[in-house]
DNA sequence: GGTGTTTAATTGCAAGTGCAAATATATGTG
DNA sequence: CACATATATTTGCACTTGCAATTAAACACC
């Protein structure tokens, strides 16, 4: 296990677990729902404010049958709605509702107060190596879940 | 949202979320038990083969409640045992068993190849960077969450 | 030596998650 | 058109997690 990629995995993992632990504690301190939920949120508002419910679940990372539940709670907050639509009556849009925005802008600064203080270690060019690296794993996950799973064991 | 630490964070997120889906669907294709138990064999071993519940919830990131589970069901598979400690008995060891380290070993082949394969992407120097910084920020969460969670917001 | 405080681990209960099946609707083919 | 097949979302059920409370043993100190 002295091999880099192992290394950098292991710091990957570990280093998530504590991180997430802190920024959750911190949104839950100050009276804030899930990280989630301002996942959910601003995917919603990046997208103009409705989202295919599908396509919100492969943006958040969520199975779609969590996100279904994720919206149900969502929605008994009154922060977005769903909207059946006419053409495909199967589907269905997640559609963002203006407290639902509110919350989203109230829950940043803390949220991202928390990110910062989790990552003040980092050199800026450490997170900018970081970023990139990153993405470009996320890239080919993301470009595998949608060949068929099984083409990313492949290569 | 433009600036390199946030970004960081956005793809430290997205790229976990993606990753441990896949290495986990990795394991469970070749009929292994979750990550969380591997990583409990693995620090057992490490340890060389007994820690006391607390240490091992601490280093597996683990809430203690949770550990006490974990454990059930590692015990359970007959993976580990506990023993109650003669000099303080509120504490307790969980201690690896043989078929504990055996399985460990058969999952580490399957494991490895799920990391190199989701982590390919990365440059051997990237991943030296990523390593370096990850662990200098767990370094800082760890020792934060031992000086009390209030010292952390401090500075 | 008794009384109150701290610590390690566990547990009850409510909430969240994974999996496999169900529902409802669309699409393709003979 | 009828029928098998595919797609989007939801649901039932078992398992896992989070939180608050519990148990059990150590310490502290008067």
């Amino acid at each position: 296990m002295a091999e880099a990629v192992l290394k950098a995995w292991s710091a990957f993992l570990g280093t998530h677990a504590r991180a997430l632990r802190r920024v959750e504690a911190r949104l839950k301190a100050a009276g804030m729902p899930p990280l989630e939920w301002y996942d959910v949120l601003l995917e919603l508002e990046r997208a103009g404010g409705r989202l295919r419910i599908g396509d919100l679940a492969e943006r958040v990372v969520v199975a779609p049958y969590n996100m279904t539940r994720l919206l149900d709670r969502l929605e008994a907050d009154g922060l977005l709605g769903r909207e059946r639509l006419a053409t495909d009556r199967r589907g269905a849009f997640a559609v963002l509702t203006a407290k639902g925005g509110r919350l989203r802008k109230e829950m940043w600064p803390v949220y991202e107060a928390a990110i910062r203080d989790v990552f003040a270690p980092l050199t800026a060019s450490e997170a900018q190596t970081l970023e990139r690296g990153l993405d470009r794993v996320a890239a080919r996950l993301r470009a595998a879940d949608r060949d068929g799973p099984e083409a990313a064991a492949a290569d």
